[in-house]
DNA sequence: TATGAATGAGTGTTCATTCAT
DNA sequence: AATGAATGAACACTCATTCAT
């Protein structure tokens, strides 16, 4: 019964900005104390979430145990993420706006060219070693795409754009002639490097898995340099 | 599956084997119409639940849809399998085993070095590429093994000797002096592999993958030939 | 998550019918053990549906109510029924199909003509007074016809298969020229004897009710007889 | 509304009334500005609740549907309504209200007699068509009553007040001798005209019924002047 | 032996109501 | 006073697993 099954849009869930006051004010007043709350409330959820998610993986959290980490009630959670599947798009979003942002940083401070891959690749173990929570979590949101689950596609759509933006990134790094297209090189380096990290991280652990950072990140790069150079597809 | 499914009150039972039988048979003996039709059902649900954890993922396939599919009782599934983990596992090592001797017979037909880990390159895309079922598959017990849930372990157990073995195959391919172990290189090479293969069936779909096997086949030979190469950068 | 939302249509639930195994057999062969007891096991579950439907509302009556009472697990009603909706429907089925079947039988014992009225008046009467439990769910049912969830559209087919029916059984009994048409006095006929017993087992009480039984049927003849003769518009 | 929902710690906690204000007034003294704006957000919940409730029927329609039509906070409506039952109460009142003044309206121009008899109804069947909100909340609010919830007696006694001031009206217009009692006829001119009307209004939709006005209440008239005719067959 | 009916703990999600701001 | 963020009990429904037949 319960108004029953008639999944409704998300509804006006987005954040009152501050714009909507009748005085005018200067766009970046600063936040309510309510809104200060609410971001913080947000923010929480989806730290708690990230955590748990790399704990017992997206299918075994729960979102009680989410909430109840984040000293929330059940129905909180409902108030800010309109389903499960709505938090882990989120979480993508997030995870991905940060490895995107950590690796511009990166590639800002040298000079394009094979270098910058380098960077890419250094920024992006990087990443994965300070947040190792987004490995698994990355790692079976990849498995959910595949799926008719609703929000395979948006998934994807999410993986997708990161995958465009790391190909643009790459392009001007590339030799001319080489076999594959930027993007292909893009595909192979977000596969190598999570592949590689979670497999390490599985065997060995987190920790020893960080100490041989500077391994990985030469490895990866001995591995990926040569696919942004031309001409080499004989054998 | 459901997480903290432990009620397993038949904790431990040995799952009835074939040769339980009372009167003791030599070992070769031809088996009997009953064992016969035995071990087409157990081929039978494993292809079945290879093909539904494929299409559905393994948390989204039922047991009930396993068994339907294969036209089995609900129960039987109970007779061959203890519990749908055990289905998992045992799907695990029957498409590693697959994996390492279709491998094997690649290898064997090389002169040992660079052509051998060459040759298990390729073995390994055309397995995937055979059989794109094993990709999902993978990926996603690949995400449970992290889990610590009681399966994990022994599912990270069975993928380990797996890397044991390749590592074993990779060795003698190995020039002096590289950077990383056998070892190493083995779980570079899986992760490649299995990386790149899923990352462009999930985005370009599989017969276009498959279109393109050349191609990766030479990518990863590109990427994984380095590493065996001693002398490089530094460490 | 939870397979989540892909509400799957309901496969093949019907009841394996006696015609499915090899050796031909008579129709009418006697069910089998395993088959009564499904039998029963529906029947029960309606049967204590109609009553906690009628005690507590369709809406206030919890699925777990109704297992519990019949003393099933939770889990087998969804085996029997699709979801608390399809319960509903099936009861209402249940409920117009006796209806209609008894009223049927009274009809068949008079002359077409205004005797066929009564004789369906006072059998809708007595089919209330028998089955009280039905007063309120049809009520409810009633109300939820107009509504946009779900099932309304479903009810309110099964509801007009109803009246067609009735239309058709006092289409004989019309005097020429009267105002409205069959349908018309159909749902009048409905339309008051529900409404009228309802609103008396309300403030009076079933037993009160069931004790004025021939009165109620005298009125409701007095009401609806004047419909089907015709000429009479003025007034 | 959720069923056993009798936590209602702020039981018999009385809705703070506009005249609870400390200074005493003359009660003819004109409404201030405030209580002018109280009275005029009053309405418009019961208003919109009447809309909403009509729309989705009152289980569905949810108190934040409520209080975001009307534009109101939440807690708001916890001001003006102890519950949603208090609302639907209140609504009741209103509505019956409304139908007890338009009524009266009508037979206030006609002869006592039959005549008041035919009034009632016509003003009856109006007061449906004119506010067709009331159909389904009425009928819904009917198969409450029924219900061993709180407000099921409430509602009650509200509508058995209507009926007993119905019962009052209609007396006069009874010949001598009629079966029933004044409160039966009462009760049948309740059910006809709400019960036809929600049948073709479920049916037809309500424009078809509206064009059908002329025609519906001579029906009615039809079917209900009998009963206050004596001298009918036997008792 | 093979079956599939029965089970019930466990899930995601809802929503009337409260209460701090 | 008015608000809306927070709450958590309640509920429909699922599905791995058991066990009587």
């Amino acid at each position: 019964m319960r108004a029953a099954h008639i999944r409704r849009q998300q509804k006006g869930r987005q954040m009152r900005n501050a714009h909507s006051i009748r005085i005018p004010v200067p766009a970046d007043e600063p936040l309510s104390r309510v809104e200060r709350r609410k971001a913080r409330t947000n923010k929480r959820l989806l730290e708690v979430a990230r955590q748990l998610f790399s704990e017992k993986g997206i299918y075994w959290a729960k979102v009680e145990d989410i909430t109840e980490l984040a000293d929330q009630g059940k129905g909180t959670f409902y108030k800010y993420f309109e389903s499960k599947e709505a938090l882990i798009c989120a979480l993508l979003k997030e995870g991905l706006d940060e490895l995107t942002s950590e690796t511009e940083q990166a590639v800002r401070n040298v000079q394009p060219g094979p270098n910058a891959l380098s960077a890419a690749i250094e920024a992006r173990v990087d990443f994965f070693l300070k947040w190792p929570e987004y490995l698994l979590f990355f790692h079976q949101v990849r498995g959910m795409m595949q799926l008719q689950v609703a929000v395979g596609k948006e998934l994807r759509a999410i993986y997708d754009a990161h995958l465009r933006w790391l190909a643009q990134l790459i392009k001007p790094a590339m030799g001319a002639g080489q076999a594959g297209s930027a993007r292909d090189i893009a595909t192979a380096t977000a596969a190598y490097v999570s592949g590689v990290l979670t497999y390490h991280v599985l065997f060995e652990g987190h920790e020893a898995t960080r100490r041989r950072r500077q391994y990985f990140i030469e490895m990866l790069d001995q591995s990926l340099q040569p696919l942004i150079k031309g001409g080499n597809r004989s054998r």
